[in-house]
DNA sequence: AGCACGCCGACT
DNA sequence: GTCGGCGTGCTC
């Protein structure tokens, strides 16, 4: 009886391909192996086997080689990955490509299996310290070698800034990398703080049921502490034996977060991000594997880290939109943590001083667990937050009088303000005073933002990028004006008010290299006055304890967008940004400037904080039968002809005929109707019941692959799209 | 996706 | 006469 093995193979089909096993081998699900595909070969990973196959038996090939004799993914991940495939509609080869680090995808057997350490070359070990200066960290770690070889993770620990002193010494040839068969078992260093009761209390419910499934929401107002509950039960979690993993969103992982861990739990902490170079991911991916690591702290991807004896997953800042990948295989990390944790039998934590609405819904319907962190550590007061009434005043470069006022007053106190302006470059528009022409994307149509010190012209939704024209050119008036402020412009016009302040910006450009965001947060002591200046990239990390002004523009911006889920955004973004302001001993403050005072968002928000806000756009998402209490699918085309993506997206409306329990709403334009030149158009799907729409898509998706319009336009589906656009 | 096969325009 | 454009079909 022949024996057929199912394999999923990396390319964008639906279906699995069934193979002949190789002679005298049936290689167990997870496992890796190379197949003849096409012209070519793939490494496919095996799903399963049986005794027959519908395709005729004549045209089954072999399996070329099996490249791992254990299953390189575990039962519960591969389950995990298939369930996930199904939810998201995308073909399943594509998920398992998404899901292994590049490493793991070439047809090689598993890289290196030690770890990695410095050691003193030959020449190192007939070197005296003394040919090195004393005093400096090159010799520090020369000397700390001449005791023996050291790992990469230890050293991580010790000097942290090792490495710039080891390429010093690799190029006098003194120290090379060599492998270590076991790591050296680094514990603990820093002892637990002790925990205030609320903090106590929520480890203790927590720890009460690590055995079974239960997802909680962590709820804690920003600097009460939530980074230590995690701690609190990782400890207890690796005492019983098993791993933690922790998400984080993609700014959260920096080398702060990471050496918090480590300093609590030693080198079994491994972080595991895009970032990584790819021997780096691959070795932390295989540290989980081989369940050597004990807590993988990690961004999105991490969710699909091998985790044999997984006990507990915490994602924090669980309403931040970098879990939901925005391109290929859709997914929500948060969500998928949650069916996760839901297949091991494992809590799962999820964290936030502001939670998304779909979780506060979870909670009031009972499916989550609430636990709620209400005090600021050392019993600091929540910011005041006010609002200033941009109407009618004389701005200063996008900056009123009020504010300015508040602003002298804080640097007056030495202490320090932060100014936040979700727009890089220096003015989102380049403006033709004479004729009223302005600098547009002919690709995006949208205006392109002017970045002054590069002398560039940028589009924020594409990759074009141009010259800043000299002149108008359309009626070649030299009065081209800058209008509205970014980020460099406000950098620029505070350094003007405030010439003996320390100003540093934060932003996409002033972080782009590795380190420099720490760098420029490190830039003002704590004990002197200055500002900051930036975007999102200010709302969390690193504490700033000399900073009690905070100050909000652009709000208008977000009280008038048209995605139904700006409301909420703007609220998370307001607390967040707020949250940073103040401390026990110096009070913060807020201040939002707006031209619509009265506004309902800004009125809640003030009189009843995030969670009342909250609340009403929950009453709103209800009546208007938005998400949480619908479940949406979002089918995107784009292509050069806007007729065609129109007529792709009209084709598949008619396939899906009445269907039952869903709305189907479009084409509809898209909120960005062109984008790098293609017009783009959509289709929206609306279900009171998950379950019915998940029921539907399977069928249509295949109609849809199948139409002749299909070929004609990119497409995708996004199952709980995140972003309308 | 990635590749082969296949049938119509401007070049050495 | 050929190089090459991308429409169409296929991958166990």
């Amino acid at each position: 009886m022949p024996e057929i093995l199912r394999v999923a193979v990396p390319v964008p089909l639906p279906q699995l391909f069934d193979y002949l096993a190789p002679r005298g081998a049936l290689p167990a699900p997870g496992c890796r192996v190379v197949v003849p595909f096409g012209p070519g070969r793939q490494v496919a990973i095996v799903v399963g086997s049986s005794d027959s196959s519908d395709i005729p038996l004549a045209k089954l090939k072999r399996v070329s080689s099996v490249l791992d004799a254990q299953p390189l993914l575990s039962s519960e991940l591969l389950a995990t990955l298939q369930w996930a495939a199904r939810y998201y509609q995308h073909p399943l080869g594509a998920v398992l490509e998404a899901a292994l680090p590049v490493g793991m995808r070439q047809a090689k057997p598993l890289p290196f299996e030690g770890y990695r350490a410095l050691a003193l070359s030959a020449d190192g070990r007939d070197t005296s310290a003394d040919t090195l200066r004393r005093g400096t960290r090159i010799r520090e770690l020369f000397e700390r070698l001449a005791d023996g070889a050291q790992t990469y993770a230890a050293l991580d620990l010790a000097l942290p800034r090792w490495r710039d002193s080891a390429s010093a010494l690799r190029q006098r040839g003194l120290v090379e990398t060599v492998a270590l068969a076991a790591s050296p078992v680094l514990g603990a260093r820093v002892a637990p703080p002790p925990l205030n009761p609320a903090q106590d209390a929520a480890v203790t419910r927590v720890a009460e049921a690590l055995q079974r499934f239960q997802p909680w929401l962590l709820e804690g107002i920003t600097g009460s502490g939530k980074t230590e509950v995690y701690l609190g039960l990782i400890d207890q979690v690796i005492a019983a034996g098993r791993q933690a993993l922790v998400l984080v969103p993609e700014i959260g992982l920096t080398p702060q977060t990471l050496r918090r861990f480590r300093d609590r739990f030693g080198a079994g902490v491994h972080a595991l991000h895009s970032g990584l170079a790819e021997g780096e991911r691959s070795r932390a991916w295989l540290a989980a594997a081989r369940g050597e690591a004990n807590v993988i702290l990690g961004t999105r991807s991490a969710i699909f880290a091998p985790l044999p004896r997984l006990g507990l997953i915490a994602v924090d800042e669980e309403h931040d939109a970098s879990y939901k990948q925005q391109d290929g295989f859709r997914y929500c990390a948060r969500d998928l943590a949650v069916v996760r944790a839901r297949a091991l039998q494992i809590p799962v934590l999820l964290g936030s001083a502001t939670p998304s609405l779909e979780s506060l819904a979870n909670v009031a319907g009972g499916r989550y667990e609430r636990l709620e962190l209400p005090l600021r550590a050392g019993n600091a007061k929540p910011p005041q937050l006010r609002v200033i009434d941009a109407r009618r005043t004389r701005l200063s470069h996008g900056l009123g009088p009020e504010l300015l006022t508040a602003l002298r007053e804080t640097l007056g106190r030495g202490e320090q303000a932060l100014i936040f302006r979700n727009r890089r470059g220096y003015a989102p528009v380049l403006f033709c005073h004479d004729c009223g022409w302005h600098a547009e994307c002919e690709r995006c149509a949208k205006p392109m933002t002017l970045h002054r010190q590069r002398g560039r012209l940028a589009c924020h939704h594409c990759e074009a990028e141009r010259r800043v024209p000299m002149q108008c050119p359309e009626c070649s008036g030299a009065n081209l004006m800058p209008q509205g402020q970014g980020t460099e412009r406000l950098e620029e016009a505070l350094g003007e008010l405030f010439p003996d302040t320390p100003i540093v910006r934060i932003d996409r450009e002033t972080t782009r290299r590795r380190g420099a965001l720490e760098a420029l947060l490190d830039r003002l002591g704590p004990h002197q006055p200055g500002i900051y200046v930036g975007t999102q990239m200010l709302a969390k990390g690193h504490d700033l304890p000399n900073l009690t002004l905070v100050a909000i523009l652009g709000v208008d911006e977000g009280l008038h967008s048209i995605d139904f889920r700006s409301s909420e955004r703007l609220g998370q973004l307001i607390v967040q940004v707020a949250g940073r302001a103040g401390r026990a001993s110096k009070p913060g403050l807020v201040l939002l400037q707006t031209h619509h005072p009265d506004h309902a968002l800004l009125g809640v928000l003030i009189r009843g904080g995030y969670r009342a806000l909250a609340q009403n756009l929950l009453l709103e998402r209800r009546a208007a039968e938005l998400p949480p209490y619908t479940h949406m699918a979002l089918l995107r085309a784009e292509a050069k002809d806007a007729a065609a993506a129109e007529e792709f997206l009209a084709a598949c409306a008619t396939v899906c005929g009445e269907a039952d329990g869903v709305a189907i709403y479009g084409p509809l334009p898209a909120p960005m109707p062109l984008r790098a030149g293609l017009a783009r158009a959509q289709l929206h799907f609306s279900a009171p019941e998950r379950a019915r729409l998940q029921a539907l898509l399977p069928g249509w998706m295949e109609f849809w692959r199948q139409l002749p319009s299909a070929r004609r336009v990119r497409w995708s589906l996004d199952v709980d799209p995140i972003d309308l656009y």
